[in-house]
DNA sequence: ATTCACCTACCGTCCGGTAGGTAGTCAGAT
DNA sequence: ATCTGACTACCTACCGGACGGTAGGTGAAT
């Protein structure tokens, strides 16, 4: 997007705000918190370092909306996917949920996968906002696992809280190794859905 | 400072060489590469950051020393596991890897934790040596899993690369979540291998 | 006399952030 | 019809500080 190579009238168009936030997506995507500096992001959005502080306060505030809309990415993309399967058989909801959880992380891009690689902010914990929205998302998951257990459908013996765990951290793991010209998303979730136990007995 | 300087036997293999792995391993598990510095490992270790160059020849080269020590203690946990289970029961032998690299992943600490959390070296790809020992420690999986297969312990329609990442997925992913007061390393270990779906039909 | 293991002092570069200026837009008063 | 003042969306120029890395020196042990 050379879109000017000329100082001084360099216009480019307005949405800024979000062309921004896409930019520090991509970028936080696969540099992290501390790899991704401002100066980067401005040079791709087009615009000088410091016209960032018009839109944004700090760093860190820029950080904070693409991890949070990230996660709600994949939160609505879940809640979307169990409510379009509502009164299904157990084992073809949590195939479901997997799929919503997987396409939003790698179809629906860089917010996602950004949200994943920043877990930690530079210094001290996360701001609370992205602690609220990851406990939310992690709530959808809960209920989920407590229905499927009663169900009969996932080993009831097990630690919803391992179980959960296990599974979401397998799922975000492939953010480190998924391509997607060697399976399609449907076909990663049926596979990682068959891969959990089902019920002892 | 200057602890200990009571001058062992004729030691070629000097403490602070360890010792400045040792600390900056510690840092690189909850700080990754970049936010990690010379300053702070020169600081831990009690001496001054141009002393490093003394011992190393650049912050990469102390970071890949970790991170290669990491996967190979994991590595060398795993094998162990898998000798002592020669001749077992294919799922005892699943067991039994999973518990060796949960064991090493967080019994021993440091190096295993920065070598997950270090995937990316700072900038280009990470070193030749680290991209060895890595794919190294995925054989000795590949063959665990190719054997459970064909002994129909595991699904064999899955695809087995699906199921090496997904697994190592879920085990790494623990270092995000795992706290040791909850549940101990067999528990766990038990936990996750009965959460993987045995063969099918 | 040389080697070892460290030191002080400094380099250029980049970091996040701040100060203050400037064209363009547009509402409303004159 | 024009002037005014607020507002928008950027800009240039700069700050103190931290970064990885280098140059060259020092005292103790060999």
């Amino acid at each position: 997007m050379s879109v000017a190579t000329d100082k001084g009238a360099a216009q480019v168009e307005g949405g800024s705000r979000r062309q921004i936030l896409d930019h520090a997506a991509r970028l936080l995507r696969n540099g992290g918190y501390h790899q991704t500096t401002l100066r980067e992001i401005a040079e791709a959005v087009g615009i000088r370092k410091a016209s960032l502080y018009y839109h944004f306060a700090s760093k860190e505030e820029i950080v904070e909306a693409v991890v949070n809309d990230g996660v709600r990415f994949v939160h609505e993309g879940v809640v979307a996917a169990l409510a379009a399967t509502e009164g299904a058989a157990p084992r073809v909801r949590l195939e479901a949920a997997i799929r919503g959880h997987l396409a939003a992380l790698h179809g629906h891009g860089d917010y996602t996968s950004a949200s994943i690689k920043v877990f930690n902010f530079g210094a001290a914990p996360a701001p609370q906002s992205v602690r609220a929205v990851r406990r939310a998302y992690e709530e959808v998951w809960r209920g989920l696992i407590a229905e499927l257990q009663l169900a009969g459908a996932l080993p009831a013996e097990r630690s919803p809280d391992v179980l959960r765990n296990f599974l979401l951290g397998a799922l975000n793991g492939s953010t480190d190794w998924y391509r997607p010209e060697r399976f399609d998303i449907a076909t990663l979730a049926r596979e990682f859905a068959a891969l959990i136990s089902p019920a002892e007995g």
